[in-house]
DNA sequence: TTGTATGCGTTATCAT
DNA sequence: ATGATAACGCATACAA
């Protein structure tokens, strides 16, 4: 007569019996009649074991559903199978794309991704490395939300946990990285638009920071993320090197979201002297482009010509099909796991520095000014 | 003169030498001259501490920067603050969307949330759970990808793992769950095409499993995802309801995926009886439908309305705007977080089913059939 | 090949 | 109020 009254001895009563208490390496090392170093080489694939050892501890595991305690596991081994990605919004097309390749490639390699959003609020990027440092994870994607702000990340790396910069480069922060040549790809717009004799050319741009900043000077474009700064940089050189006077007449940062470019746009439009063609961001921004350029009531490309710096899905159903910078996300976050992946295994190899190439689509929506 | 030559010794040289170590427990009750419990007590905010020995603490940990190692600290306490979230695509409008604010509601509980992208498919859903149990997880959010196979989720709830089903239910998984209302909403939208005199309304699904089943009997609506399965239900059920004969006819499943998507509607666009109306099951159906519509040549509403079951950012774009139902995917994520935390908080409390209302959006997508 | 024994950093119990 | 000490589940150095 069995001496405990477990599953086992209730007969193989199908996991309805809700069990809050899971199984051990020690219960299956008992079942397996072998000690728990042994069940543990025998599961773990290393050391030496016998066949028949073997045999019977993963018979036993198996029986038992043993589930391997990965974070008892972790506290032994000081390392955890959990990477951070830390992005403004997972929920744009921007970084939900990236994310979810990210994602997948550290699922590829066996570590897990744990998101968190930011909204490029610096104070919560903080939080987010911080708490992922007390998780002990095992490295950080992240797309910074200041160019300045990047002491968090060298205590991060100093901690352990290396950093992967994504989209975005950061002041005084050595670290592997991996962006789009946004500026290439900008100045290639610009000079499409600029052939096409487009002189008075808008640039609407998502930017943390101090909103709806007037036109003039610009000293907070130094400030911006790179991606964002890197593409102005190249609108204000093509204008500058086009002979236009004030290249900053036209351009406008605003907060994120449509509904901030919706109001910029309306406001740039509704000058005398109006853009002849407006160069959006980014996908999101675009949407509030092209409603305000709807609720002026202004033809595409007949009298304003529209582009994006980001090619989201929806570019090819507008009428007429809006042209646009196409970002390589996948290949960004394919890459910036790569580099997280081989930094862990190396942490003392040099910082690499991945650009990748944005290839500038031209369809409908760029016209010739008139 | 001090007898250990920490960087306390060497002075507040600015974090710039890498410590791979972390600093732990101990260290900070050694610093302040009590006891590892005392220091433990002082941090955790419990027990009963001296101002004195708390002021001490404090200010060790601060000092050392001190951070708590959750991986310990959850082998003792037996849960982690963990939260799966597990989906087929966070790079997708909707399930991108819902997860932003799952994750967030999650953050703002205190509980992180990893994510995984299924693809649909079930295998890796299994896997996600089993990592999920793995790693200790004190619950998951699952959109599952199969309306009947739900074992891997009752065993999670078995093994302590809370589950909540997101916007779809499974067949014999006892589980909390939300969803938004797609069946009345979809009546909607089929009142509204059938009384401006539509009678030859495509439907065009996105489905996994065979793709392309061919018109005529349908069992396979009935394994659809529930979500999807509601929303032709009511589809059906209209078009019975309006006297047409054969409902299905027009019923495309297609896989995931603008691209079949725009086949499945250029094969409906090219009958000899072609719809006056296309139904898009989502966002990313709608654009594969649009796309055909544009490729057909026909006009949007003269010719064909179209309409779709997810409203997605650009549905104001188009021209004309796209008419949709628009899903409230912010309180679906949000109330899923909810349920998992109340669940998490009383394990034993009844099951609860949250159904969230569904809005169609009429707009100028809609015409009357010729 | 196998088992014994120890440590990971925390929390929590129980004396003091 | 405080400190010594046991546990959590696993990995592993070392002894057998």
């Amino acid at each position: 007569m069995p001496e405990h009254s477990t599953a086992a001895a209730t007969g193989e009563a199908p996991g309805l019996a809700a069990r809050r208490t899971a199984v051990t390496l020690t219960e299956v090392a008992v079942r397996a009649g072998v000690s728990r170093a042994t069940a543990a080489r025998a599961l773990g694939g290393y050391g030496s074991v016998s066949q028949s050892a073997r045999q019977l501890v993963l018979a036993a595991a198996e029986e038992l559903k043993y589930r391997p305690n990965m974070v008892a596991r972790s506290t032994r081994t000081g390392t955890t199978s959990i990477v951070g990605i830390v992005v403004a919004d997972i929920g744009s097309p921007f970084f939900g794309r990236s994310t979810r390749s990210i994602s997948d490639a550290a699922r590829a390699a066996g570590l897990e991704a744990v998101v968190v959003n930011t909204d490029e609020e610096i104070e919560v990027e903080r939080a987010a490395v911080s708490m992922l440092l007390r998780q002990r994870a095992a490295g950080i994607v992240v797309a910074p939300a200041s160019r300045s702000d990047g002491q968090h990340l060298t205590e991060a790396q100093a901690a352990g946990a290396p950093v992967v910069l994504l989209d975005r480069r950061v002041h005084d922060v050595a670290a592997d990285r991996v962006y789009s040549d946004n500026e290439t790809a900008a100045t290639a717009v610009m000079a499409e638009l600029i052939s096409r004799g487009h002189r008075r050319i808008a640039y609407v741009s998502s930017a943390a920071g101090p909103e709806g900043a007037v036109p003039g000077h610009y000293p907070a474009v130094d400030d911006l993320v790179t991606s964002a700064g890197d593409r102005i940089r190249a609108y204000l050189r093509s204008l500058s090197a086009a002979g236009v006077e004030a290249p900053d007449a036209y351009l406008r940062l605003c907060p994120f979201g449509e509904e901030a470019a919706q109001q910029a746009t309306a406001q740039l439009l509704a000058r005398p002297e109006r853009p002849t063609a407006v160069f959006a961001s980014d996908g999101v921004i675009a949407l509030g482009v092209l409603r305000a350029v709807h609720d002026a009531g202004l033809s595409i490309p007949g009298e304003i010509s529209v582009v994006a710096g980001d090619d989201p899905t929806w570019s090819r159903v507008t009428t007429p099909a809006l042209s646009a910078v196409a970002q390589p996300v996948h290949e960004l976050g394919q890459t910036a796991m790569n580099l997280l992946l081989k930094r862990i295994a190396d942490p003392d190899r040099p910082f690499e520095e991945r650009v990748l190439p944005a290839a500038f689509l031209s369809r409908g929506s760029i016209g010739t000014a008139s």
